[in-house]
DNA sequence: CTTGACCTTAAAGTTGGCTTAAAGGTTATC
DNA sequence: GATAACCTTTAAGCCAACTTTAAGGTCAAG
């Protein structure tokens, strides 16, 4: 079986060294073989391994939820798992495009209010919502 | 004029003491008289300051772009300078959006195809879905 | 006059996801 | 056999926005 090191690894997934290392020690990537001198001596295959890593982040899952996903591979576990950490995921990002849409929709309706001209004191629209009552308008979180 | 404690403060405001220490060495409330026991007495509409500080920060301002708003605020400034602040957030807010939208929209889908049933080898809807060059549906960021 | 609740400062710790540095061993090339 | 480009480890640094800790000084109550 071919084998490469980590600076080819790192060269191939677009993943610093420093980084593999890291997530090796975050049990992300599994401890490779070692040469007599010590050196790392990864199977092809660890290419796509760090791929499904960096693809999962650029996603928004944490390396704690890929991690979780890569154990479920590992031991060919279930799948309803699998579907929990996803749904979980699918609901954090729901509530964070909720939150982001109502600070989206006062944000520019004040933007469309504010001509941009004047001094500060007394109304500007912009600093007033912020400072007005936005517990009213955004109660969670 | 009627002075309160860092004490008082905290506990009108909500703000922890020490948070509000940090936001004097960080330039966000402004360094109040003391006391000759070397006590901070603050005014009463700190309380206020501060709360424009939390409000900001729940609709996803940072501290540095509160520091922005503040310093227009005490310079009784330029509004268009204001707008400018709010515009470059608004932008940042519709860019995250855009992408925890597109991010909905395939986990989602997959979770609607995905039984939930079955080990993860050979085609768990969920990794695929994450394996699958994620880079062709989510280019930026 | 002592206990305890408050206040002061500076410094270190937290979280996540790394990067950078320090100090060295190995391997390929000239 | 020397130089450079790798590799190794551990430790420290970085970002934001604090919190926690340490080591004190002050003040009101009993």
């Amino acid at each position: 079986m071919q084998t490469i090191s980590i600076g080819e690894l790192a060269e191939l997934s677009g993943v610093a060294s420093q980084a593999i290392r890291y997530y090796e020690k975050e049990k992300l990537m599994p401890a490779p073989q070692r040469t007599d001198a010590n050196y790392r001596r990864y199977p092809v295959d660890a290419v796509a391994r760090l791929q499904f890593i960096v693809h999962a982040k650029q996603w928004g899952f944490t390396l704690d939820e890929i991690r979780e996903l890569l154990i479920l591979q590992d031991a060919n576990g279930d799948r309803a798992q699998a579907k929990r950490i996803a749904e979980e995921k699918l609901h954090k990002i729901r509530e964070q495009i909720k939150h982001l849409s109502r600070v989206e929709a006062v944000l520019s309706r004040t933007l469309i209010e504010c001509t941009g001209e004047g001094p500060m004191q007394e109304g500007c629209p912009i600093v007033e919502a912020i400072a007005d009552k936005a517990d009213e308008r955004e109660r969670n979180h």
